[in-house]
DNA sequence: CGACTACTTGATGAATTTCAAGCCATGTGG
DNA sequence: CCACATGGCTTGAAATTCATCAAGTAGTCG
């Protein structure tokens, strides 16, 4: 995850079901960069589904904020094996990706098309002059960052298929209601296939498969092309092994906290 | 990972079990951290082996720095499964570690008898007017630690048991030398028991025996109590599924990188 | 309509866990 | 110094989870 900076009110992704959260959303916080945003990209590129966000990365002085539609970042080895690392919703940030020197370590690719600003490092430090909190809010938005790595890490490594999947569920529920809100029936956007959540789990596109069965016949989540429906939260939490208190999934976006 | 803000110079750390920094070793690359550590301290901890870090890791106001000895950040689920999140050895930081209100999503175990220092944070943005590229190493040191975490992620999700065995020995190796240094033979401290390394990657204590007798029978590793020798790199990165060019596991601290 | 992509399901096999027992080094108290 | 307890390592056998292979379905798009 990253730092919600821009709740957009974006529509739902190109080529999806309408699922609008077109009603300009209410969006209670705005953070400083939100505010600034438009002032200080000096690029706007969009993206097809599908398609690598390599090129222009590479320059470790820019800062990426995703406009519009959903993507991810992603690890692929040699014979082809791939770890998804995190999704990108709108409004989340793009920071850092190690370089090691011959080519970048990880990359970026387009779920939907998708939009994202460029905003030059230069920018934001002199922002952070006029607007002394942004440091702070960069490295909370790091370690919203690395919270979500270290959750994907228990779900892969010490939670069943089951659990881990619910728990990812409910995760990315949380940042898509947060990020793009959901519609009257209570579903959200959800343009991820089987095989997306495989590879962030560490699982097969096939046990995932057989795994999201599994809820939908217990009648826990309902799922179509480009949403998802989570129709019994305290059971699907029962079964992530989440504790009651723990709304998890989605701690409360730092902008919204600061204010 | 965490910023490599010491460099010690390398000798064997004083007989293995109790690993201490004892003659005031000349630290070749001296980060502004390092330089000021002591005077910016205002406690020191020692933790015995086995004891958790809980306390005085609630408030969020601290920096600490590992001093001496090896510790783990971990995740515990209710039933006992346990995920390793990162390991953390001398000159590494502890940032941020996520407070879910109801007490904290992860915490930090000492795996030998260790010693940290704390420094408030007040101290911290105080002495960034000072020297100002500390906000600047601080937030490469998040860069470490999430890069850390996505290879653990890698390694848990997407290799094999014996890659992901060799690549996490490949990694944690070049953190024990470049913290700890090696012996004459090439042998570096290595504390970790087997039940470490397998809630760090997802597997059984057991799996990572058999699996690491693979790699011991294979002429590429021997270990002891307490220390680990790589005696066939090649074959080692081979196994991990490393590039060539990619020497991997030890980033050159930033500390050297700006200098 | 045909090509394509995602999803689905079954059958089989491989990787890993679990359970169980024994081993070995270390440390402790008598 | 021995007897004993402990913790970590090792190994085997059985059970389980998950991957792989294969085939078929349904929706979408040109």
């Amino acid at each position: 995850m990253s730092l919600q900076i821009i709740v957009p009110e974006s529509r739902f992704p190109t080529g999806l079901p309408d699922f609008a959260a077109d009603e300009s959303g209410p969006f209670p916080g705005i953070s400083p960069l939100q505010t600034y945003a438009k002032r200080l990209a000096t690029e706007h590129h969009t993206v097809a589904a599908g398609a690598e966000l390599g090129s222009f990365l590479g320059s470790e002085k820019r800062l990426f904020i995703v406009l519009d539609g959903w993507l991810f970042k992603h690890t692929i080895l040699e014979d082809g094996r791939r770890q998804i690392l995190d999704f990108l919703l709108p409004g989340d940030l793009i920071t850092g990706l190690a370089d090691t020197g011959h080519g970048l370590a990880q990359s970026i690719e387009a779920v939907t098309n998708a939009s994202i600003a460029v905003i030059p490092m230069s920018a934001v430090s002199e922002l952070s002059r006029e607007v002394p909190s942004l440091a702070v809010l960069l490295l909370e938005s790091a370690q919203d960052t690395l919270n979500t790595a270290y959750e994907n890490l228990v779900d892969t490594g010490r939670r069943t298929s089951l659990e881990a999947v619910a728990h990812l569920l409910i995760r990315l529920e949380g940042r898509a209601i947060a990020s793009l809100g959901a519609d009257e029936k209570g579903a959200v956007p959800f343009p991820l296939i089987q095989e997306h959540i495989g590879d962030a789990i560490g699982l097969t596109a096939v046990h995932v498969c057989r795994t999201l069965r599994k809820l939908k016949t217990a009648g826990v989540i309902e799922m179509g092309r480009g949403w998802l429906r989570i129709t019994d939260r305290q059971q699907l939490s029962d079964i992530a092994g989440l504790d009651d208190a723990d709304t998890c999934g989605y701690r409360t976006p730092v902008h919204r906290m600061a204010s």
